[in-house]
DNA sequence: AGATATAATTCAGACTATAATCTAATTTAG
DNA sequence: CTAAATTAGATTATAGTCTGAATTATATCT
């Protein structure tokens, strides 16, 4: 392949993608539409639909009405053009979707994680899944553009490397995305799953219709990603949006990576948790919801609040409080579109979201207040794997110059 | 003129600002070193250089050394090509400054702010003032190609109107770039002062290597600029970069914000001003540095703090630490390769800048731990309008595609 | 002095977007 | 029902940009 240059292949390369990226958001378009939208004269734009037509890219879609003239022809996404393949990876499972180039689901897998949480055998048992998928939707394997994959940071983006990620000790430094390239010869594109959660949202959930996002995931602990004209902002190691990490209360308790009164140490699942067993201490460990010979843990407090159990109620209801308070930070140094929040807790307690805006928008800078928008994630626990589809379809959509 | 669009118009232009910038970065330069550079055909290269050459946006530096071969002809930007305008103004002052292709400062003049503090009386004064400087200068004013505007915020970077600014209250919606251009005829852009300061810092102070920047405006209030791959990156409502009013004690004093122990509630100069009058009151008013007929202002406290007097000292150290808490959250969400740290304070004494890194550094999480780098500004006062001037002059070296 | 290396020029060619003109299909006015 | 107007799309010629090979110019190295 050629090195990427300021040249005509660039200039083609970048129509291209605005092409298709309008056609993927416009649904079916004519060429007239399509010159309108992007701004391009018809006739650049009919040769490369001609072209990407031919290729198979595209397909015709019909006839649209005509408002005086000829009918419009009109073209879509060839939903059977291309194919990624999205992996979710945790300590705990593996899941796995076959996804086509309409971003409509094909097949799916859920694994447990394997019992020795070794590397190795992640690979091994994601490689055997993702042949079996693929050949049980009998799919034509050279349609397949890419991997994208959601693993628990931090991760070297660049090198593909995951590196010492906390849930997972013995991983340490594994090079993922050359690992899963060897076995499955197919190009691979790993990311941390905060980050791919804000991209999952920014493609097809919640965030579609704006440009500067910050979602927030709140689960074991607080992580963030950052989108940024549109385009996941990655910080200078890989590190950004650590949003966990901001302080909220410099004499507060210590946080697991050594600062005091992190909003992840007063805020977090495992924040929750430890606060509830706490209070249970105090109180000589008497609860309904929580009998003295089960461990309180992180599925014991969910089913508490199932239960609307006061005392669950409300430590999250403090959680959610300072959630808030250190939302004021983020939203008054980003000034963002829209604060997404997912992560099991919010998921399982909307009220979270509810009350960490109602606190935000009472105490950022009054000039954010009218717009400030902040809400519960769309997809749930897909917003990883569909950023990791995103992650692959995105090299098609955009063209990124650097 | 015709609109934008992705065509060859585009892409030359994308050539011409890369080879621009390139020459502007490493002086003097051969046709071959730029099609090293920036990954061109040496032809495409050629072809472009001889235009700007004839154009007379660049001339011919001299040979360069030979490695054995023809020795190249080194070209680079001709200062005398374009002149740019910067112009800083606040509610005390207004400076500016006439600079030229090289960013060599030809001429500047300093004004006091009209006493009425009147928008119109401040457009009057900029608009005399820049004619007389640009007449004395004897410069062809055919090539003075944009006046750039460091104002204090809120602004409104795409109307070019001022929103409110607190320290001018009689200025409401002020059309800043309207009226300028009305009054003088030349494109002006009006940006914020700590935007513009990251920017000054970025094209010719300490930032100048790196991509991602966080510049901390620690006077009156706190601010802040944020670059983010080189651009600056301004929010969804012209508000990104309020770090002043992150939150690093939830129960702490309250701010003008409206929020509770904002950083710019502990550790602004006003903060430190008040803080020093309320123990100077505790103590009962006696002290050598603050004779008691002398209001405590912030001039007081810079000459108190000249002689090392011990409260201020003191008092500022302590603003230091809560300076250091705030870098924190922000450098864990953003991962930046540089944090800047400018301000009268910080400018008056620099062990604030120590302080407070050291502070960061040991509470920031590990994994940043070792390339973090907190340094103080590099251009003093001069960072704004510097930034204006690179406001103006990025328009020619850098090309957004939008 | 001759071989080799580097810098710049010349000229022909490939590719992309544009502009003007034409064809086709459909609606709308009368 | 017919003709004018409208819209979509095709054809052809053209201009502008980058590319590549061959050539010229100039230095260094042996």
């Amino acid at each position: 392949m050629q090195q990427l240059r300021g040249n005509l292949h660039l200039l083609k390369k970048l129509n291209q993608t605005r092409i298709l990226d309008f056609i993927r958001k416009q649904g079916p378009v004519s060429k007239a539409d399509i010159a309108e939208g992007i701004q391009l004269t018809f006739m650049a734009v009919s040769k490369l639909i001609n072209e990407l037509n031919e290729i198979g890219i595209l397909r015709v879609q019909g006839v649209g009405k005509s408002s005086g003239g000829r009918k419009p022809i009109l073209y879509d996404l060839n939903p059977d053009a291309l194919y990624v393949i999205a992996i979710d990876l945790s300590s705990e499972d593996i899941k796995l979707e076959l996804v086509n180039f309409h971003t409509e689901l094909i097949a799916q897998r859920h694994i447990p994680a394997p019992p020795d949480k070794e590397p190795a055998s992640y690979i091994k048992i994601i490689a055997e899944s993702v042949r079996q998928m693929v050949a049980d939707a009998k799919i034509d394997d050279t349609k397949l553009i890419g991997i994208g994959v959601s693993a628990p940071g931090p991760i070297n983006t660049h090198s593909g490397e995951v590196l010492f990620p906390p849930n997972l000790p013995k991983w340490e430094i594994v090079p993922l995305q050359h690992l899963l390239q060897e076995a499955l010869n197919i190009p691979v594109k790993v990311e941390k799953n905060a980050n791919l959660s804000a991209l999952g949202e920014k493609w097809f959930g919640v965030g579609s219709d704006v440009d500067n996002i910050i979602y927030v995931l709140l689960g074991d602990g607080i992580g963030g990603g950052i989108i940024i004209d549109g385009v996941l902002y990655k910080g200078n190691q890989f590190g950004a949006g650590e949003i966990g990490h901001v302080t909220i209360d410099h004499n507060g308790p210590r946080c697991n990576c050594g600062n005091y009164g992190c909003l992840e140490a007063m805020a977090s699942s495992i924040a929750v948790v430890k606060r509830i067993q706490k209070e249970l201490l105090l109180n000589g460990g008497k609860s309904h919801s929580y009998p003295a010979n089960e461990q309180v843990n992180i599925t014991a407090v969910m089913k508490a609040l199932s239960h609307q159990d006061e005392l669950t109620v409300r430590v999250i209801e403090e959680a959610s409080y300072l959630l808030g308070i250190g939302l004021i930070g983020i939203i008054n140094s980003f000034n963002p579109q829209k604060v997404i929040i997912g992560g099991n807790l919010p998921q399982a307690y909307p009220k979270m979201v509810e009350i960490a805006a109602s606190v935000a928008k009472t105490r950022v800078i009054p000039v954010f207040r009218d717009k400030l928008n902040i809400v519960p994630a769309a997809l749930g626990e897909r917003s990883a794997i569909a950023g990791a589809a995103a992650l692959i379809l995105e090299e098609i959509f955009t063209l990124h110059l650097t």
